[in-house]
DNA sequence: CGAGCGCTTGACCGGCGTCAACACCCGTGG
DNA sequence: CCACGGGTGTTGACGCCGGTCAAGCGCTCG
């Protein structure tokens, strides 16, 4: 067991009027009749990677959004083997199912620096109940994370490891350089696409010496894309 | 190509009322004056085994609720391959994510014959804005459906291919007699689990000599768990 | 500079895919 | 009533992909 660090901090209280990624969040058509009804804070927190958003089962404060970074989603089976469900990254909502049961239904956490703001579920509920622009957002944030959770179980867990592999290398690209795609620790990849590191390991290095990716840094998790579509055909 | 017969019918407008499974669907706690709200009807249609309830992408009219039978969502691929996602069952929420487009994300199709109902987008859209008690069911049901698409992920998707068919096995168990389980055509099954028909065939098969499971039909659909404890532990 | 962790690579093996033959069920038509 | 044929499930032989075990390398940090 490694002795956990100080991994996350409090960053104060958001104005999600001024907020960058607003246009995608679930605030993005508030108007100020709104935002005059939030009455409990907006946090914005950072947590350190390997840091714990929450654990399944949890009783749930908020609903966070990713504003930068990434976020694994994991799951225990029964027999106890754990599965990374998906990963979260900016705009993307974690823990909306906390809406229903306010409770989270897998563990969340950060697979690097991630910044995040976690709305009170008692705003939301207030305002999905009396803001119909609210009320729809949140009816697209449910429908995308259900749609990126059969995505993921469609594209990622399906065939070859080589077409696995590369389906995760195009899911993960940068949105603002799309040759450009970041990847993760190897047993993390590995139990996002239901194969052993070593595999993982493997089909990135034949990758690598084919000439389709080329490592950007010593670690193994920035890549360049020299040939995508031999990335997507495959 | 297979000549398409009389496949669905539709067997007139539902009292939702009345309905037998009302405790477990989207109306559950809907009073008389939420009922009055309704003006459009709410169609009670049957499938025959293999017709298709909607394509992925179609226009949506309406969000189903499966009274009686099991409807399977499928997916393709880019590269043309087809995969099972979930397979529902009674008191599912069929094309849910069309509350937020007013599209489908997947394709449906009844897998034996299955009765549903149709409720218009026009009602749930009205009634999610003016009834509380709607707009709570219908949280619910979003991360019911969500919980269900990682459940298959994470359980039926990960390990080896008995462990796979031994969990569809236990999923597809019978809500009224626990002791026997409902399966599908090999290929069906090999879709949702990621095999091949052939591994399918002969993992039931090994469960068969080994006295987890018993046929109760000739077809290879009904089984009676002998076994639990195997089925469970594998 | 040394320890430790994670990534890579190799050798070997087993599980699953592939290809093929066969059995069985059922609907059809003689 | 039976013969036929197609569809589907089962079973076998064989090969390959990916898992297992192990060694070695390189980076990072104390």
């Amino acid at each position: 067991m490694i002795p956990i660090k100080i991994d996350t901090a409090w960053r104060g209280t958001s104005d999600c009027r001024s907020c960058g990624i607003r246009d995608m969040v679930l605030f993005a058509d508030l108007n100020e009749q709104d935002f005059s009804q939030i009455h409990a804070p907006i946090d914005d927190m950072v947590f350190a990677p390997q840091a714990l958003l929450y654990r399944e089962g949890q009783e749930a404060l908020g609903i966070f959004t990713v504003r930068k970074g990434m976020v694994k989603l994991v799951r225990s089976t029964a027999d106890g083997r754990e599965r990374i469900v998906r990963v979260l990254r900016q705009g993307d909502v974690c823990g909306i199912e906390a809406m229903a049961t306010a409770r989270y239904d897998s563990e969340a956490v950060a697979l690097v620096e991630t910044s995040v703001c976690r709305i009170p579920l008692s705003v939301l509920h207030h305002l999905a109940a009396n803001s119909p622009r609210l009320h729809l957002r949140l009816m697209q944030k449910w429908q995308q994370t259900l749609k990126d959770a059969d995505d993921w179980l469609a594209e990622l867990n399906f065939g070859t490891a080589r077409q696995r592999v590369s389906g995760l290398a195009l899911k993960m690209r940068d949105a603002e350089q799309p040759q450009e795609t970041l990847l993760f620790a190897r047993d993390d990849m590995g139990a996002m696409l239901d194969l052993k590191l070593e595999t993982v390991s493997r089909e990135i290095s034949a990758l690598v010496r084919e000439g389709v990716l080329k490592p950007l840094d010593r670690q193994g998790r920035r890549y360049e894309i020299l040939n995508e579509q031999r990335l997507v055909q495959v």
